[in-house]
Order: structure tokens, then sequence, then C-alpha cells
DNA sequence: AGTATTTTGTAATTTAATTACAGTATTTGG
DNA sequence: CCAAATACTGTAATTAAATTACAAAATACT
């Protein structure tokens, strides 16, 4: 828990002068940073032990070691200590927030992301026969990226967002195959059927999921990120982009694994594009 | 730039003894954010004052404000300094590399994007008959995930990632109707046609785009991220996840100005889910 | 080799932070 | 409702830290 989120919590804690300093550190904790205690206690309207007292309180050793941490915590770039979006937000307020708490996830998802298992499933997808890559609902738009980043390594790659395809695919799919299935919560059923079924075939099957599911429970590789969702307005937000970059993550170790010509093809592809676009000088129209 | 980068860029133009404070401070930073000047000092085998002036090349004011810049180094939790996926990096390497670009992009686009074009966006689609998302390859994804979401807020939305359907959507498209198009670049020929189509047709057009580009300049309304793209592996990463976030603001945006009454809407689409999923508590499977 | 310039350190000064203590407010038990 | 105890807050003194001014040493240049 960071300083800024401690100082929060612990509101009801302090006493009436130490709430004052609360309040102003909370209100520009920029300005505090770059403040002398004396500074600050006259912010506060208090003295200076008082704010002394409130470091040591929140568990620093005095107030410049306080300074340090809150130093950290606006760092992380969350000034914010709700990130939760409410009600009588505004537009700036909405914006950061969300920003704010799409980044503490990836953070978080960073932390906790098992980087052998990635490196197991880098080795699974650069052996693979062929890769598909199924999700329903809000992951199944994270599947049709993984679609588009894997196609341009020249693999044969599906993508599918419908149960019957998926379900077809998967009863066809064989030993060398590899099944990507996308879901945040991890109990989708039509999803953990199709998982079991590709299983079943003889598929290794990744799962991009919560990591005690009963998806998981069903694939030979999990990629769990445990993201806090912000359940507030009942849609995956975090979650999604946190899969997003998992996706990115697998497909660099994919171009890496497979060494520098093959990064050339990349390009290629890349070129290719070219004729569909516009100039970059040509700003004429 | 960090503290931490600045220093390794500007070795050169340190002097013998700064020299040795850059290496002391550059093994062990956690240590240096708690230490004195003197300690460090001595660590480093140089007097205080030098310590002092190797602050003060750094830009900052002393050495307790380079602490503070310190510690928010350290706080992103960015001991790579190059961010920049290599041919010689290892699965820790890269996955932490792309976290953190990608978090780095989030909070340029999060500095850069204009709140007062949100609150424009969010208001053309409140009010909109229809909205429409379209975007092409990439992006493609990005609006999908959008029509996941918009959709759960009973508005009549469509999404197309097929040059003819969104063509002939284009054409059908009247005042009240908003077209969303999505593309980094900005200069897809094919989705400049569509915006201008739209556009013609008296529909509202919202690029998520790049600012000055040939398919700005057919939209009515400019969402810029400007979001620097990691163009080492010839992939739209860090711009697409920035997309996203500006499609969860959007959304945000929307059912704030709906109200609460709304919100508990959303709340019904969301348990309707539940038939779909396994049971949180039944683990048997 | 001698001078100019830059670099470095010592010592003094200034500034900031902490501690000790005393007064004030607040709560609790009679 | 009052008194005693406890917790809270501020003033002033102390201590610690950082900065400045200046002098010595090292380096570079003529």
């Amino acid at each position: 828990m960071n300083v800024l989120e401690k100082i929060v919590s612990s509101v009801n804690n302090f006493s009436k002068s130490e709430r004052k300093v609360a309040d102003v550190i909370l209100a520009n904790p920029q300005v505090t940073i770059h403040s002398s205690i004396a500074a600050l206690a006259k912010m506060a309207d208090v003295s200076e032990p008082t704010v002394n007292r409130f470091c040591r309180r929140l568990d620093t050793k005095g107030f410049p070691d306080f300074k340090l941490h809150l130093a950290q915590s606006l760092a992380n770039g969350t000034p914010y200590v709700n990130r939760h979006v409410e009600e009588e937000d505004g537009p700036e307020a909405y914006t950061a927030k969300i920003f704010e708490s799409t980044m503490a996830a990836l953070d978080t998802a960073r932390q906790r992301v098992d980087i052998s298992t990635i490196n197991k499933a880098v080795d699974v997808l650069t052996q693979a026969k062929k890769i598909s890559f199924f999700g329903l609902g809000a992951s199944a738009s994270v599947a049709h990226d993984a679609q588009n980043k894997f196609f341009r390594f020249n693999v044969p790659v599906v993508c599918f967002d419908d149960i019957v395809m998926q379900r077809m695919s998967a009863i066809n799919s064989t030993e060398g195959d590899v099944v990507v299935c996308i879901s945040h919560t991890g109990r989708t059923k039509n999803l953990c059927e199709i998982a079991a079924i590709a299983k079943e075939n003889d598929a290794t099957v990744i799962g991009i999921t919560a990591y005690d599911s009963p998806l998981a429970r069903e694939c030979s590789l999990v990629l769990s990120l445990d993201v806090p969702e912000d359940t507030d307005l009942y849609m995956p937000m975090a979650s999604r982009v946190a899969q997003l970059v998992l996706i990115d993550i697998l497909a660099t170790g994919f171009t890496l694994r497979r060494g520098s010509k093959f990064r050339e093809n990349l390009k290629k592809v890349k070129d290719s594009l070219r004729g569909s676009r516009f100039d970059k000088k040509d700003m004429s129209l």
C-alpha cells in the first residue's frame, strides 16, 4: 500500500490537526514533496512537530522520509488515491482515474505474471503447427487482436468469436496445434467446454485467465494476470488491457525466438500496407 | 527523462569524482535515497560538496531534491533505462520492457489528451441515434471492443471491420448518427473515404487518430492520443492500448451522463451473463 | 615549466528537522 | 456535572543536515 492510500485509509485514526495536514497533502501532493516541514505546517495551519508526528504515524522515519515515500506514490502516476469513478466526477476526474487505474492494473499484472510460464508459452507457440485464439464477449476483441499480430508471422492462425466455429475448430485440432483461450473470469461455460475438447484432441491449450478457475483447470498452461477489476461500472476494463499487453509479450517473445531473419519478414508485411495508406508527406488530402 | 536515465546518459560529462558518485548511486539506488549526503560522500569516497555539485549538475535543486527525483525514478519500477526490446533480451527483460513501455505510453496519452474534446465526444455520443465503430487491421479489434461496451447501454451500435459494410453503413447514415473512426496513423485511405462519406451524409464523425492526419481532416471531432509508437518490432502495440483506454473513458462518460438509473440497467446486463458462467463457489469442475 | 582553469576538499554558515517540555483541550469515571 | 486523567498541540531548544565560501590540489594548455 502506498503512502497516499495509507493516508486515506487511516484518515479516521487521525486527530483534528493531523487531519488538517492530511487534507493539505492530499489536495496538493506535488507541492508537498517540494515543501519544507515549516511551509507545510503553515499551509495546514498547524505546528511543525504536528507534521512530524503525522509522518511518524504513517510508519515513516520522519518528514524527509515521508516525502520520499510520497514521491514514490506520485511517481506511479497515481495522484488519485481513490481510483474508482464516482457519480459526481467531471471529465477531468474520470479521464484521469481511468488512465491511472489502468496503469495501476498493468503494474500489478507485471508483478504477478509468471515469467517462466510466459517462456513456456512462447516455446509452445513457436513450435505450433496451427494457433487458434478463442474468446467470447469482451475477450473476443483480444482474440482478434492476437490473430492480427500472429498473422503477420506467417503462421497458420485462426480466431473465432462464435462458439459453433470454436467448437468445430477445437474438434479438428490435433497434436502440435495450440489453442489459446481468453477469459478474465475463466468461468464462461462454453469456453471451458471448448478448452476441454481441444485438450482431448491432444492440442496444447494455453489459458489467459484467472489462476484458480474452471477454465484454468482445462489448460495445459495458464497465464494468469490477476488484475483487480474495477467493478463499479459493470464493464471489463483493466483486465482486457492487461490481456492485450500479454499478447504483445507473447508476440514479441515469438519474434525474438525466431531470430533476425524472421524479423525482416515482418518488415515486409508492414511495408505491404503502405499502398493502402496516404503518404506521410502527402498531406494534400 | 528520469534521473537514472539522465545519470547514465551524461556519464561522460562527469568529472572523476562525480563519476564515483554516479557509480555508487547506480549500484545501489535504494540505499541512496535513505542515506544522508555525508553517508553517500563516504561511500563514494568523495567530499560532501562534490555530491551536492553532482546533484546540481543533474538539474536538481540540491541533494534532498535529487533524492526525491531518484525515488520517483525507482518507484516507476524502471530499472531499464532503455525500454526498447532488444535481440538479446530474455523473457524477464522483454516482459518488463513491454509492460513498462505500455504504461509510459498511457502516461503520455493521459497528459496529451484533450479533456474538452472528450467531453464534447461524450455529448455527441449520448445524443446519438445510432453509433458506428469503424476500424481496420489492428484498430478493428478496438472497434469491436467499443461495440461490446456500448452495446450494453442499449443504444443502437454497429461495428464493421469490412470496408464494403463500412461503406454501406456510412452511406446510410443520417443526421444524428455518430460514426467513430479508429486509426492510429490516420492515413488508411479506405477509412478516410468512409469518414468523408459519413460526413457528407450529415453524420457526426469522431476520429480516434493522429492529430494532423488525412483522417483527422475528415472528422468533426478528433480525439488525438499521440502515443510514441514502438516501431522496433513493426507492430502497433501501445497505441492500441491507449485507444482502448480512450474507449473506456468515453463509455464511462456516457454512463455518468445518463445517471444512476441507467447504471442499474447495466447491472442487469451483467447479471444476464451469469447463466452462461460457472458459479464462483462451484469449483467442482 | 609555468600559468590558467578546472576540480576537489575543509571549514563555516545557514537551513531544516527533531526533541523535550509545557500548556490546552478532550474524554471518562465518579 | 465536575474533576482527574489522558491525549493533543504548540513553543522553544537542540541537533542534524545541507549548502556556501574559500582555499588547495590537480589537470590542461601555452
